[in-house]
DNA sequence: CAAATCATGTTGACAATGTCTACATTAGCT
DNA sequence: AGCTAATGTAGACATTGTCAACATGATTTG
């Protein structure tokens, strides 16, 4: 095999790596395909071969993303040993909170207005997938009592946009910055998905 | 007055109102300093003139955002007409989100994270001046009995975090357009609020 | 096994963009 | 009236995304 083949071996997730790496260092603005090419060592136009154009690029990520944020949750909910509404919906906020912070190249792409402006259909489905096994839980958590009068869509919206929103602020706002993080992780993450769903007092 | 002048006589806010418009209709991703030039039919390099790059144009719509932010939610605490820090804190809640979601343009801007990445001292003071006026209040909640066993960093977090992940959600993201809206905003906005800070049963 | 076909990578081109420099026009002050 | 600084223009350049034409090599097929 000689030192430099002329065909990669695996370019197309050789690319993603490398898209996340970027994205995790420089942000999601920085990325650009020819850097991604020249770090890589191929040639500018190779990614074209395996993503049609940028936009393609960032669905891909945000797919992978969207599977890895799902997985997460939703392990999260049936490790946490409990049949109880409150308990499996606190475990899977924790875990969606968890992974964002440990996942920012992701977590952004999820997120990135591009990908949800133009979502391709197998996206799309693939995040009301994921909302609806949140949105069930929700649901459980209600009939157990949990803010019972509140219609169902404003409680769902809340309680996805408390970790979804501390992580942007955490990842990339001024006002997170402003805000003191001395707070070991896991603690910050428990100390804030209980103010969402408490735990039941066992 | 000739019908068109060499000097556009108030360049600066014509750039700014275009920079919004266009962030409002098609995103913040895609705005560009040669389209709003165009668009208001001066050369491609005078926007230069006002603001040394693009990401200078964006710092100044991110600095009108936070005062307007910061506008929007202190008067509501004024306007609500009571001392109790709970209904303070519930206003200010209410009148932050309605911002958000009344301005997008803006409100994309004091998130982007270009923005926040290099933020210049004057934007950084004028964003610390906003979070400590939000935390003050927060700190009277607590001392009024709200989860007063919570660090209050993180009860802060939590607090910016809902109506900021709200927003975000409702705007930009797919996650948002599959949790269903058809609930009217202004109820949507009490019923969110409502659920952070709710009101003291005068 | 040979050859044909398709996937994958390269090179060169093009338009659009951000930004710089040199120059033009005008406003405002003295 | 004339000077100077502010503001706008024209042209240039590097970078980027994307496309078309071509090169290489892997895979299938006769």
């Amino acid at each position: 095999m000689p030192l430099t083949t002329y065909h990669h071996g695996n370019l197309s997730e050789a690319i993603l790596i490398k898209a996340a790496e970027i994205i995790d260092e420089q942000g999601i603005e920085a990325l650009s395909l020819r850097a991604i090419a020249r770090e890589i060592g191929v040639s500018h136009s190779a990614p074209n071969r395996h993503f049609a154009n940028k936009k393609a690029l960032l669905q891909a990520l945000a797919a992978k993303g969207w599977q890895e944020a799902r997985d997460a949750t939703l392990i999260a909910a049936d490790q946490c040993g409990s049949d109880n509404p409150h308990s499996r919906l606190n475990a899977m906020g924790r875990g969606y909170l968890r992974w964002a912070l440990n996942n920012r190249a992701l977590f952004r792409a999820i997120y990135h207005p591009d990908v949800s402006r133009q979502a391709s259909a197998k996206l799309r489905t693939a995040v009301e997938k994921f909302a609806d096994s949140v949105q069930r839980e929700i649901k459980a958590t209600q009939l157990d009592g949990r803010h019972a009068n509140v219609p169902l869509p404003v409680l769902t919206l809340f309680t996805n946009a408390v970790p979804t929103g501390a992580a942007m602020l955490i990842l990339d706002s001024i006002l997170g910055q402003t805000m003191s993080t001395e707070i070991e992780q896991e603690e910050l993450i428990a100390n804030i998905i209980d103010l969402i769903v408490p735990l039941p007092s066992s």
